[in-house]
DNA sequence: AATAGCAGTATACAAAAGTATAGTAACAAA
DNA sequence: TTTGTTACTATACTTTTGTATACTGCTATT
């Protein structure tokens, strides 16, 4: 059975397809998991590069969240000893994969905004004249 | 400026990319929207078929996120003037694309399963048989 | 008149998620 | 020897999110 098999058969039963999305949610929600994603995909490697990079972040938050990212298998740790020592933070092949759920999320959320709020703003621009 | 050139243009700018995520991100996260919304697509529109449908969520956590879902315009709420009164909850027609998105968290999901969990279940085996 | 169904609201509480602030350990350079 | 850099950890706290339990207002049925 592949997966294409297996998406079929969840996407029939609404119980384990919550489930499923459920396991995708939970690797990307909370405040700090994406920007970090993003901030790999550019290319930053080093905690204080992402703590520097991503604002607002504190030590704390960054290691809670690298170490959870990486027992859900979306990056990898690399120590390189040399002196000082080295500590590089990569996307999985999974973990660059991920991009094509936050393309899908980006897509809809403007799709969205064109369909729901501009007819808002639209509205409010009109009440505003008035 | 469509859609798509604006989706191009914000894949570019890791910020703007990261906050658009998010808008999106911000609608289907929390314990029970993902539930509300399978039931939704499943033909399920009264307030108390909610309820009995969706195992343990309370009455109040239900109407608090069918009145976030309504107000980001992902359901709406319809009135009708019977006796008793009866009240559908519907997906939007953005409701209804939001398919899309949880289809692309479905796949990754299973493929990132596939990738990462089968290997560190096998390796538990191995562990497990000497 | 009492009971039940529908569509919720009110109040208080508990748990999870995130913040603020300070500190550690290992080394290296001035 | 003090200062700086990297990669964190510790403790205490606040905010957000979710839970438990009871109650309301309306109508219909028995």
């Amino acid at each position: 059975m592949n997966n294409l098999e297996t998406s079929l058969e969840i996407k029939k039963c609404p119980r384990k397809y919550v489930l499923a999305v459920n396991d995708t949610l939970n690797v990307i929600s909370g405040k700090w998991k994406l920007p970090i994603i993003a901030s790999l995909l550019s290319g930053i490697t080093r905690f204080k590069d992402l703590l520097d990079n991503i604002e607002k972040i504190t030590p704390r938050m960054l290691s809670k969240e690298l170490k959870e990212l990486e027992v859900n298998g979306v990056i990898k740790r690399k120590v390189f000893d040399t002196t000082p020592i080295r500590i590089e933070y990569t996307l999985t092949a999974s973990g660059q994969n991920i991009v094509s759920v936050l393309d899908a999320m980006v897509n809809w959320g403007l799709d969205h905004r064109g369909k729901t709020f501009v007819a808002n703003d639209v509205k409010a621009q009109f009440k505003a004249q008035r």
